[in-house]
DNA sequence: GAAATTCGTAATGGACCTTTACGAACCCGT
DNA sequence: ACGGGTTCGTAAAGGTCCATTACGAATTTC
């Protein structure tokens, strides 16, 4: 057991802890008054005014028009100053990279989805590079105002070498330091996260993971992945691959097996990725099948094959998260990707009717992601604005000491 | 994300969060000096001094001797009270319940192991009370005087409604309220814990897993079970039933999965548990096999169809490994149960191997565990013990206001 | 326009911790 | 044995932070 032994504390630390308290709870409730903060927080008002006089002397909060009441006095409100901090996260997806900068409200501000082109790394820093300072600009900062940046990616990002790893669609990037090149988008700190796994911040902050303790966020398109949450927090696991559940040993048996490359790929997306439902499709005699989406629209229509297909699909799915749920007992599956999204309404109900035979515990609820193709911005949204909020605030904490 | 927003704090909290602190380095430090107290927490010599005096007061802290240094006056030794508070252990195992008794420090002082009668309720917690009434007794206290009370049981607690799932072993204790009736057994606080569970916070606590931030120990034997433990906690899911292994779905084709009674049972325990290795090897051909051990041993002396049983086993368990691996990205596997133990020497590199091949993920060390069958009560014993302390202390926080 | 109500802050006091200072206790060498 | 050097423990003083109380300011309602 990790013996975070109990650390102590000085009366100088406990203003600290108590004007982050405030800090936070402004965040929370919006624009808000002094005795709604007093309430909140369990502080005086005369504490909660000095709290608000530090945040608003190091420009982290300002006041903003009056509330009247039923009675009494007007109660000045107090929000965060927006622009006290900017948050840029990245998405690097298949065919888009989108970029957002949030304030640290985490309201998104601009927004720009452009073409991937190719995707080395000098051009898709060039890229990145200069769509920032389109993003920016908008706003009118400079990427040096940035305060955080998060770049969401496929694979797996080893802070030892800097390299991405299990990220074969961007060539280059395995390359030692290749990661550390993020510097150049922003001189701001950075953090790279899996895209899953931010997609299940992004669940857990705006989606159905909202309030759920223990939950994933499985994706199932191109590729498979699951972003886990437990205690409310990403779990990345002892070297950040936790929830590669493309090599679940799933689907043993099934042809596709044969092909020596599919253990390198991984048993289950070999067998339940978009391309293996086209394949399972194939070889339950639609040989022109060429899409996911079509077979799941077939099978809607009523055609056997497809049908059959889906059946395919869900079993291993069901076998998945049996699997996960053997292991995890978590409250909530939540589908996202390109399956998991148009199929959605096919696979979730045969998908819980299976994993009640597999397995004798009492299984997760299953929903299709709310968010969609925005969870994995969503979330890293979420995680820069909370890493920002820290950052701005230890900047005060040091410029008042 | 789970909002624990930033609570905020009072000076009087304040001293009870360093008082907190100094009990804490007392039992990580042992006997210890003001000085040594002081370096250790950060806080000053007069601080520490009136914790001291105020733990002193409640009776948890006691002065112990002198230590001579090189030069200078000797320094007053400080120790927690041993008889300041008891944990009483419980491990209710399949063919004898061991209890013992621990002081705050987590030595234990006293135990009894004693054969399983019938196991009822009725009958069970008669025999726990005799066995508290003896172990008490041997320090010259009473079942009234244990502050905390931890049992290890099979199968899930269901604190809803008092009863506990999945322990056919138990018969009886599925009825709602039986779990309950622990109360009888002493009027202290009581815990109510998986014995896989309490085995992974004793690898921890004690064993291999000290100081690894996220593993897992898995229990081979009559059945088959997993504890796991992430960011230095024990991680029970959202129903306490994370790291029930035994319904991981592998050994699908497997003959003993014709077996209705299988999936009630699971998938993975009905063929890696030691009666699925009797049956394999049963089924390649020695039809008189009786016991896991016997398999083990006659492979070790080179029978080839023991051998062969053995490979069955270390495939299904590295299957079962390759899916907490996809899912959870582990440092280290602890194994532990009775096949677990007795065959590991022939279970641990094979099983490597195996999983090498079938994730492309560095997988976890495996390693047999250190502690053998005492792990679920010094598990048992670490979890009373941190919880007993903040029992204790938050007595003495009440009879100070 | 007065009563009632709510807000914001000034003043006071208390709780806690640290720093400084000094006496007490102990070792060692002569 | 005795004095110098060193470490320990506590007393005194000072500073920081927070809560309570009290009161003036601002606003609504009647």
């Amino acid at each position: 057991m990790a013996t975070d032994h109990q650390t102590a504390s000085t009366t100088t630390m406990l203003r600290v802890m108590n004007e982050r308290a405030v800090f936070g709870e402004i965040f929370r409730l919006g624009p808000v008054s002094r005795p709604e903060l007093a309430q909140a927080t369990g502080l005086s008002k005369p504490t909660i005014s000095v709290a608000l006089a530090n945040l608003g002397r190091a420009g982290l909060v300002r006041e903003v028009g009056l509330r009247a009441g039923p009675a009494g006095r007007s109660a000045v409100l107090y929000e965060a100053r927006p622009e006290a901090g900017w948050v840029l996260a990245v998405d690097i997806g298949r065919s888009f990279v989108r970029l957002v900068l949030a304030n640290l409200a985490g309201t998104i501000v601009t927004r720009i989805d452009d073409p991937s082109g190719s995707r080395n790394p000098t051009d898709l820093l060039a890229q990145l590079t200069g769509l920032a300072d389109r993003l920016t600009a908008q706003v009118g900062i400079t990427r040096a105002d940035v305060t955080l940046t998060v770049f969401g990616t496929p694979g797996i990002h080893d802070k030892e070498t800097g390299s991405l790893h299990l990220a074969p669609n961007l060539p280059g990037w395995d390359l030692p330091g290749a990661v550390d090149r993020f510097s150049v988008v922003s001189p701001s700190p950075y953090l790279v996260e899996n895209d899953t796994d931010l997609a299940a911040v992004g669940e857990a902050t705006h989606g159905l993971g909202l309030g759920v303790a223990h939950f994933a966020y499985m994706s199932i398109g191109t590729g498979t992945g699951m972003g886990i949450v437990i205690d409310g927090k990403l779990y990345r696991g002892a070297r950040g691959c936790a929830g590669e559940i493309s090599y679940l040993p799933i689907g043993e048996g099934d042809p596709l097996q044969d092909d020596p490359a599919a253990t390198r790929r991984g048993m289950f997306e070999t067998v339940a990725s978009a391309d293996g439902i086209v394949a399972a499709a194939q070889r339950l005699g639609w040989t022109k099948a060429t899409s996911a989406k079509e077979v799941f629209d077939a099978a809607r229509a009523g055609d056997p094959i497809a049908q059959r297909a889906v059946e395919v699909e869900v079993n291993h799915v069901a076998h998945a998260l049996a699997a996960v749920t053997a292991v995890l007992d978590l409250e909530l599956i939540v589908l996202g990707g390109g399956v998991g999204v148009q199929g959605g309404d096919l696979l979730i109900g045969p998908i819980q009717d299976r994993l009640r035979h597999l397995v004798a515990l009492q299984p997760p609820r299953i929903e299709v992601s709310s968010l969609g193709a925005d969870a994995v911005l969503d979330g890293a949204v979420a995680v820069g604005v909370t890493a920002a909020r820290d950052l701005v605030l230890d900047r005060t904490v040091a410029a008042n000491a």
